[in-house]
DNA sequence: CTATAATTGATTGAGTTCAATTAAATTGAT
DNA sequence: ATCAATTTAATTGAACTCAATCAATTATAG
């Protein structure tokens, strides 16, 4: 056996780096899918949270994709240039500003809605092999809003 | 009961989101102790390759990593101006760049030792969680690699 | 009321990521 | 041997990510 105690530095021995790699790789899955509708899959999980929510603060919306406002506000700021969103600043606390769903924002969810099943066929876990990792994530994520 | 052909749109019925989100919330715990030996997290497993290799090409790391050469390029200029790696073309097949590991790039591997143990503390998932996403993870990355 | 603290979004700068393109070198088919 | 196809890195451009900072506003303490 070769055991030394820079084993722990292996890529091999790594949980982080899949990770991080399987995001990437899944993401750019959807790029053919998100070409499509011109969206880029930031843009596309903004629009999910606007097709539940039809009016959201920036905050608000952050804190559901875990993105910060220098990250939200260009992703913002584009989707407003295509027409699927609006923003106004509240006017009962002017600190906040709120995002609107437009009525192109709301008929572009027709187009999307194929897209999960399209991608869903190209990762292929079985149906546990899903479950576990969505639970696993969503405790991993749990965590890191903590401290 | 409410169902709607549009719930696949919703982000708690994704799979792919927290993924994404949770390989970044987990680089995001290396931070600290990547900011204490002046690496970003790109470079750091860029490192763990070169410390297992010794030397390699920018293909095959990249090929390790699932990252591209422009991604590679940037980050390996950056670890040669720290001094951890240098490169030369090879002279027996000009279009490929060799990177080697230096003594310095060497030492740096003590320094880098008790951060995986660090992090995963952070993490806190069991053995058997770890090992499950693990084993999904590269379920995912194998079939990327195929198309 | 006034000063301090906290909240909110925007901005900035450095680094990452990737598609597309370019340039050089090598390989392979004829 | 020659030319087309392939391989390899580098470059470019657009977008994302995040820490740090700033400015404006609101909340709280005294």
């Amino acid at each position: 056996m070769s055991n030394s105690k820079y084993d722990v530095l292996k890529l091999e021995n790594q949980l982080c780096f899949p990770l991080y790699a399987a995001a990437r790789e899944v993401v750019k899955q959807y790029r053919p899918y998100l070409d499509a509708i011109d969206l880029t899959y930031t843009q596309y999980i903004t629009m999910m949270v606007m097709w539940e929510e039809k009016e959201i603060t920036v905050k608000a919306l952050g804190e559901k994709l875990f993105l910060d406002s220098g990250t939200m506000t260009p992703v913002l700021k584009s989707l407003e240039t295509k027409g699927y969103v609006t923003r106004k600043r509240s006017t009962t606390d002017e600190r906040s500003v709120s995002v609107f769903l437009t009525d192109s924002g709301e008929a572009l969810k027709e187009k999307a809605v194929d897209i999960p099943a399209k991608v869903a066929g190209c990762v292929g876990l079985t149906a546990e092999e899903g479950l576990q990792l969505y639970k696993i994530l969503y405790k991993i994520l749990s965590k890191e809003g903590e401290e």
